[in-house]
DNA sequence: GGTGAAACGTAGGCCGT
DNA sequence: ACGGCCTACGTTTCACC
């Protein structure tokens, strides 16, 4: 674990928002000189606080408009139901995300997928086909009026 | 909208898990010399199928230690409502994520908090202040067994 | 789509504080 | 321990083929 001042603080909140800035631009914006910079990026890095970087991807213009949150809730609480149902989603190309949570459901899904029909293909014979699986309750994204993971 | 073939895909695959591959480095894994790969990733970016890059930073390791999703219900379904609720979304730093969705409910919302006690100010102070608000149910994320957005 | 070259950015050694 | 300067090296980018 290490200390994060503010400075890292500022670099953080830019690099959360254009990862691809340039280390010079970033520099100038921290008011740093791009070496300084760099090293602060660089132990940042090591120490897995920014954990890696990603190219956001629309997914309306990929021909994924069909976004979903999934509760799903087991039939059993054991280890092994856990690990095949973590195993599965980890599987599953239309799992973007899967939170295991407290509340009266264990998983919440994030599902993207082309359309309606190749939700429901996810659905029906992917998640409906796993006996672990007690409860699922779709939640269909009309719109995200805040989004600052992406 | 732009056409999406499969090098298009192939390079959108490698930027959404490396944002910050090289160009180079980017033009090799795809089989494409750095100008011809360049030239496709600025109009991927130019059609808006590359929102943006993000740095992924870890919640835990920066002292953002509560995780959440919110199921949020809304007393009045009318514009208004939406309007002023979604506002006040917009603002709460708390708030990563803010989704409308169909359902019993109308928002998920995902929140990252320092603590249980910084969780339970933006709960009562600031999600509890609003009169739009009918239902809140509360996900507390133990865990993301898989996490592809980040 | 590929080539080449100029412009630009990176990264690490070094020194000062 | 941390910031700034310098510079060799690597990368980006664009006009041209």
């Amino acid at each position: 674990m290490m200390k994060i001042d503010q400075k890292d603080r500022q670099i953080l909140r830019v690099l959360a928002r254009e990862g691809r800035i340039s280390n010079l631009a970033l520099a100038e914006r921290v008011a740093l000189s791009p070496s300084a910079t760099l090293r602060r990026v660089q132990a940042l890095e090591a120490a897995g606080v920014i954990a890696g970087y990603r190219a956001m991807l629309d997914p309306a213009k990929m021909g994924q408009g069909f976004v979903a949150y999934l509760s799903v809730g087991l039939k059993t609480h054991t280890k092994s139901a856990q690990a095949a149902f973590e195993q599965a989603m980890a599987a599953a190309s239309e799992v973007r995300e899967c939170h295991n949570v407290t509340g009266n459901v264990e998983y919440l899904l994030r599902v993207e997928a082309a359309d309606l029909p190749a939700y429901k293909r996810f659905h029906t014979d992917i998640l409906g086909a796993l006996p672990q699986v007690s409860t699922i309750t779709t939640y269909v994204v009309i719109g995200s009026p805040k989004d600052e993971r992406k």
